[in-house]
DNA sequence: GTGAAAGCGCTAACAA
DNA sequence: TTGTTAGCGCTTTCAC
């Protein structure tokens, strides 16, 4: 079935070193060997064994991803940037979801180790080292994307998400807003901190904080627009922990007859491919995800070079302005 | 730096096949000395290596999904599906993209071969399956997604696509659309052209073809719109090859001044996310994505079971209605 | 210019 | 119950 190196020898009539030298030696074989032996392999439908030769210590082609969640349009187009760059080099991206636990990220850095794979890039679920401690000890190159590095000394791509979150307050302050949310969903990893420190930052002191139910688009929304617009002193603005928590808002909003960005101005955060195509078309923070995964994916290739030192990238977001914001009395 | 079996064992005070034997037989193994050799192994941060594995001819962990751009929210969803079915199984995903080109294709389909992976789920590029034909005679499990089984015998996902168009154009029939308008992007592959046809058997004749320049979601829509809104008679409805061109036509429409539904209904494929939160909300068909995934995966994994036979699945869309489609005069 | 041989980390059949 | 051995497909000296 599977035809190796050592039926293209038999095939053509030579041995297997140098259907070897063939393959990676090729200037020291005579012409007509080498034609005989290729053809051979195409006769025989030769595939060259990647276990194999990673067993022979040589690089592996197989780099992991492990996000939160792949089916997520931010990672499936973080995980498309990195597979672009990958494949000019001639190496395959195995990708994974933790959904953002700590059990199923440390069982997938498991499986994935056992690849010996090239490298890992990861999006932290935890800002605790400790599950990457013991990979990176293990000689696997680790590029951390999201997170900022900490005790460990490893490549990194990070967004200035205290930045971000000041883009979307001070936008806010600029048009006259002073009581402003903000709205989030799931647990407060790092960059989610990140984001209400720099919002903190433009409004002077702190925003107000809703959490909604779940991180999918509409669910669990309900209560949380309840809180937000029932308050005491209702908020003239909401900045959102990301884009999809921002449509869900906003829909919430439209379910009980609110408008935006008449009666809540919404900013997002990311500015996903449908971002725009929203109704209103939705004001948000953008990140150049796509090149973030790219250069992930550099860094990484780069740590078996010759030389290479430890670098930590950090892209500056921008404002998106669309129609979803508006300035208030 | 890498941990093996013989460090293990020597660690341990015993020889590699006990180590062995506590992996894969513990039964048969003391007490003691499987306590020891444990003890051994998380010691020394022992990782077991999945090439060596595999060059004794024992199952591959790694599957290969092959689909036109993982970064499209479809394809994002289906991967998750598969990875979910696999993880189960402790196996995992490589992701690629063919963006449609079968040059491309063949070259991941190599890639993948020489990861010699326990089998490739994909969607092909085009339906001449000489490609795969090479693939599967050398033994690689393969499925097909969202394509029917051709000339090879192979188990296959699909989606009863005439079926889905036909849903598309009973529901403007019902509504009073007589001239309906097929907005396409991108080379007709057999999905299309199976939607097409159903959309045809239901209007009891030719929809009137509009292709968009480009996939991506407001790209190239602007001759397209003309074209459409500016025709001698002009169709009072559009069926959309699927969700993004849908949301891409609004935009177009909507950026001409023109409105959705009054001006025209449009009828979307696939009921991404996004579809229920577009405004006006999309009205599309919808196809069970995860779980079209989640059953690829099954099927692939059961090829390696014994007495497994090739299945053809077929899976019926279903029409949700929103808002972007209205009774005409 | 070509071939023989050793060995990567593991498993499985057999010996002790 | 444990150890010895051969070999998976490949690369890499080193002889020829």
């Amino acid at each position: 079935m599977r035809r190796g190196m050592r039926e293209v020898a038999s095939a053509a009539g030579v041995s297997v070193s140098t259907v070897a030298n063939v393959l990676n030696n090729p200037a020291v074989v005579a012409e007509g060997t080498r034609r005989r032996v290729e053809a051979a392999m195409d006769s025989v439908g030769f595939v060259r064994s990647g276990p194999a030769r990673q067993l022979r210590g040589l690089p592996s082609r197989l780099v992991g991803s492990v996000t939160l969640d792949q089916a997520n349009p931010f990672y499936a187009e973080l995980n498309r940037g990195i597979e672009d760059h990958l494949d000019d080099a001639g190496c395959m991206l195995l990708t994974c979801s933790t959904d953002l636990r700590a059990d199923k990220e440390l069982r997938l850095l498991r499986l994935l180790e056992e690849q010996s794979p090239r490298g890992v890039i990861i999006t932290p679920t935890g800002e605790e080292p400790q599950r990457l401690t013991a990979v990176v000890a293990r000689g696997t190159p680790v590029v951390l994307l999201d997170a900022r590095q900490n005790s460990l000394d490893l490549c990194a791509v990070a967004v200035d998400h205290v930045l971000g979150g000041r883009l979307a307050g001070e936008h806010l302050v600029r048009l006259g807003h002073r009581r402003v949310a903000f709205v989030t969903a799931g647990p407060d990893i790092e960059p989610v901190r990140q984001r209400h420190d720099g919002l903190r930052q433009a409004l002077g002191g702190p925003p107000v904080e809703v959490r909604l139910a779940a991180a999918g688009f509409a669910e669990g929304t309900d209560a949380a627009v309840r809180a937000l617009v029932e308050a005491a002193d209702p908020p003239t603005a909401a900045v959102c922990v990301n884009d999809v928590v921002a449509v869900a808002l906003i829909r919430g909003l439209q379910a009980r007859g609110l408008r935006v960005p008449e009666d809540l101005s919404v900013v997002g955060y990311d500015d996903l491919p449908f971002a725009a195509h929203v109704r209103p078309a939705l004001t948000t923070v953008r990140r150049p995800i796509r090149e973030l995964g790219r250069i992930a994916a550099e860094l990484l290739l780069d740590e078996s070079a010759a030389g290479h030192r430890h670098r930590e990238l950090v892209f500056a977001p921008e404002l998106v302005t669309r129609a979803t914001t508006v300035r208030v009395g």
